[in-house]
DNA sequence: AGCTGCCTTTGCAAAAATGCAAAGATGGGA
DNA sequence: TCCCATCTTTGCATTTTTGCAAAGGCAGCT
């Protein structure tokens, strides 16, 4: 270590410092090639023979000429230098073994209600990954491969050439603010409620909102997250995922009432290549320990 | 090497700061350890994943935990170490090797005219020794240990304790200066001659300018310093040994004339002791490689 | 004797690193 | 919710290192 480790400690820069200065033959040899003063040179050499207690070099006309003592230290930095070029070289390998670009298409709400937070993690591991995440819409083909995952809230129709595995389940519950905190499950139908347009009828949260045969509905939005901030305002009640309310000022108000697969698409041959791999590999343990958080139990 | 190598070269001294790191597992107990500032580990470890284009270490409120690049830095990090800690062991090994306190006792005009000019590469090869150099004199007694190595100009007498070898020959020549700088040979025995006192008449030298048979001797003193500063003020010729001659603005009259043998004593069980025997090695190269010196021819 | 090429040293300015103090973020535990 | 222990970052002062320029010494060569 150089400063604040005691007058003597050897500076360990000077060891390749030295090396050059023995493969070198002469001071001004070794400035250029280090592209440093000789003054400096000649100070550090001098500041490692201090610390070594001995003399390192026989200087002359000539240049250079280690001493025995020279010798074992040049002998031992010839090894050192190898030691520390492997660790540069490996541990250079070992980090970028992951990078490049990996893109993620999935509905707005994992994102911003969950995956987001986690994300971190994943890219302390793997600082070189280049991940894109891409809102899912109509649009976006992942037969196509204009995505390399996608998080799909319902089993895909079947495709040879895509790998798809169910990795959990996610949990909505009604949610309401304000004086809307406190509403018993027997009186959810008197309230008035927040929901999508009639293009989303079909999914399972506005099919069971058809079956509890509301009185009023007073907003229709087309996101998730304009509803969970409409539901904040006290407008009235909502079927949100369990992950949005956990994290804004939302009451759940009872136990989830729907429940819809959590599915990841990935491309059959993506598993060859190594990003891609250590993607999926961390996707599947974030599933697995957040379970219990997706499902809202 | 630090500055002057590059923005991105990884600075040596950080090798040890991170493995210091890994096995505090936290800032601060590695700062206390190493008694550098918690700021300055914090920026030299960002430095090091710059250098290495990758994360090395994950921060939480527990402490620091390497990654896997992390990891294959540490096991590289501490093979290093060891070799840096072999380094420094056995170069100062090497170094102190040869140390201690040498007496050796000559003739000043060995020491003032030759042997001076010698001792800066000795004192480079082994900059830990001692060295003392004690002008001889009848009150020195090298059988009671009073020095570790004598140079005598005649074979010393036998003695079972002391080692003694022969290790050259010094040559005596006619010297003049000013208008006693071209005297022919033939002339020297009329010339005014310089010469030791009486009580010195035993010397070869004596006996040879006896044998000369010179008209007129003008000047006697005690030492063969003061000979030679006599002979070069151009008070007249003077017989002295050829390596005074070869530094001073005397001329050298002809070929030596007179030859007396160097020895160099030891106590026999000197050769046990590392300085010793590397001290006595060294003089043996020397007066091989300057025998001719010696002589004068 | 003079020249050349090397090394040593040094004063001083510039650049870089470090220490200090402080503010802020974060997650776990009470 | 609050507290605590950890890390991050930053501005600024202090310390250290380096670069530059210059002077000097020394040995070999012409």
């Amino acid at each position: 270590m150089g400063r604040g480790m005691g007058i003597s400690a050897l500076d360990w820069n000077d060891i390749p410092l030295l090396l050059a200065l023995a493969r070198a033959g002469s001071m001004s040899s070794a400035a250029r090639d280090l592209g440093v003063d000789v003054s400096t040179i000649s100070r550090r050499v001098a500041a490692v023979e201090a610390a070594m207690g001995t003399r390192l070099f026989i200087r002359s006309n000539r240049g250079y000429e280690p001493t025995d003592a020279g010798t074992v230290f040049i002998a031992h930095a010839e090894r050192a230098l190898g030691e520390v070029q492997a660790l540069q070289a490996e541990t250079r390998a070992e980090g970028e073994g992951i990078s490049g670009r990996v893109r993620l298409t999935a509905v707005n709400v994992l994102f911003d209600h969950w995956l987001l937070d986690h994300l971190p993690a994943l890219l302390q591991c793997h600082p070189k990954l280049d991940l894109q995440l891409l809102t899912d819409n109509s649009n976006l083909s992942f037969t196509r491969r204009e995505a390399d995952f996608a998080l799909r809230l319902a089993q895909p129709t079947q495709d040879a050439a895509i790998l798809m595995r169910k990795v959990g389940d996610i949990g909505f519950a009604v949610f309401g603010a304000g004086a809307h905190a406190q509403v018993l499950p027997e009186r959810w139908s008197e309230q008035p409620w927040l929901s999508y347009g009639e293009e989303l009828d079909g999914l399972p949260e506005m099919r069971w909102l058809s079956e509890l045969g509301i009185a009023r509905r007073i907003l229709r939005v087309s996101n998730v997250t304009t509803l969970a901030r409409a539901c904040e305002q006290g407008l009235g009640l909502a079927l949100l995922p369990c992950i949005v309310g956990s994290r804004q000022g939302l009451k759940q108000l009872g136990a989830p009432v729907v429940t819809r697969e959590l599915w990841l698409l990935s491309h059959r041959d993506a598993s060859r290549i190594k990003r891609f791999r250590a993607v999926s590999d961390w996707l599947a343990e974030l599933f697995e320990r957040e379970a219990a958080a997706l499902r809202g139990t």
